[in-house]
RNA sequence: GCCUGGGUAGCUCAGUCGGUAGAGCAGUAGACUGAAAAUCUACGUGUCGGUGGUUCAAUUCCGCCCCUAGGCA
């Protein structure tokens, strides 16, 4: 049975994903299933930039707004109803189209990735904490070689965050972390085509600082207020957000709001840099470059062309 | 005009009781298996404002000059 066949746009906040991803859709008849960690969350929309219901051409949008806010989300959660999502979309025929800048989420729903039994344990979570605040980070991670040997030595001992997962599921005796893990980009559960939407570095970045720019102009700080206003607290997950967390520095502690503006323009600089670095990995990606024409608007025109004819290569389309 | 602080890495600053200097942030590269827009790792030569002097040796002490913040006129 051949595997069905399915198209990943990644790339770098900004770099013009969402429409490139709809062009397409429109193009060969596809549905978009988002890969965003926090397209997730309802009522987040601005911060986010959620391509709004009146500009998605009539094309469906997956695994948007399908979390509430106040409560914790999860990779695990995204594999299940992404896959769910891609069944429904072959179902009718059609091509999906995963769209987003979260790799780790992309990985999940294209790779065999497995993320275990053991729930993320708040319970467990705060004992570990507290533990990291009275003994140390090498305390913790002394604690987590006494138990799985190998996550600890994968680990680096200031990761607390990962050494306290590791340490939730090694004491639930799942036989840890390290023994469900496996290379998984060996073996992709779909015909994927994989691409990367790259730009020159110095437009990349204009078009962040611009487009956080705008989203102060549409009433980012309104969104945020909202929010805050509606019971999300603001240490939790959704509010780790760019542009989420900040404006509630400025909200709640009286932080500058030019400052925090800046600040948002920096950390997604740093963000996109991320988003690189982790997309580089990925060897089935093809990197189309766009822009440094000039024109920041499109990448369409011509990083589309090139997009189809790979395509077409591919044998995707006809 | 006078007095007092400052002028050191792209930025904020520490430091050298005289032996040519180092943190945070930024930046770059990397990692990443239920928090991933999160979390973590590595990478630090710059006329130490200019110019004279003292000294074996000055970014450090002294003189003058320039710039800057504040105070007094």
């Amino acid at each position: 049975m051949a595997k069905p066949k399915l198209v990943v746009i990644a790339g770098p906040t900004a770099s013009g994903k969402s429409d490139l991803a709809l062009d397409l859709c429109e193009a060969i008849g596809g549905e978009i299933i988002s890969a965003d960690s926090m397209q997730i969350y309802r009522g987040m929309d601005i911060g986010t930039a959620k391509t709004p219901p009146g500009d998605r051409r009539g094309i469906p949008h997956h695994m948007i707004d399908v979390a509430d806010p106040r409560c914790p989300f999860s990779v695990a959660m995204y594999q299940t109803s992404a896959r769910a999502a891609v069944c429904e979309i072959l179902s009718r025929g059609k091509t999906p189209v995963v769209a987003g800048g979260t790799g780790l989420y992309i990985d999940a729903l294209l790779y065999p990735m497995d993320f275990g039994r053991v729930t993320g344990d708040p319970t467990a979570r705060a004992r570990w904490e507290t533990y990291l605040a009275e003994k140390g980070a090498g305390a913790l991670h002394g604690e987590l070689a006494r138990i799985d040997a190998e996550s600890a030595r994968r680990l680096h001992a200031n990761d607390t965050r990962r050494v306290i997962r590791a340490l939730e599921v090694a004491e639930r005796g799942d036989g840890g972390l390290s023994e469900t893990r496996i290379d998984y980009r060996a073996a992709s559960l779909y015909n994927c085509a994989y691409f990367v939407l790259d730009r020159p570095r110095e437009e990349l970045y204009a078009l962040i600082r611009e487009r956080v720019r705008r989203m102060m102009a549409s009433g980012l700080l309104t969104e945020v207020q909202a929010l805050l206003g509606a019971g999300v607290a603001p240490g939790a997950q959704s509010m780790q957000g760019l542009g989420y967390k900040e404006l509630c520095a400025h909200i709640l502690h009286g932080e500058r709001l030019d400052a925090c503006v800046e600040l948002i323009q920096q950390r997604t600089r740093n963000y996109a840099k991320r988003q690189l670095t982790y997309f580089r990995r990925e060897n089935a990606a093809m990197w189309l470059s766009a822009g440094s024409s000039g024109d920041t608007q499109a990448a369409s025109p011509p990083v589309f062309e090139k997009l189809l004819t790979i395509l077409h290569a591919k044998s995707f389309i006809s």
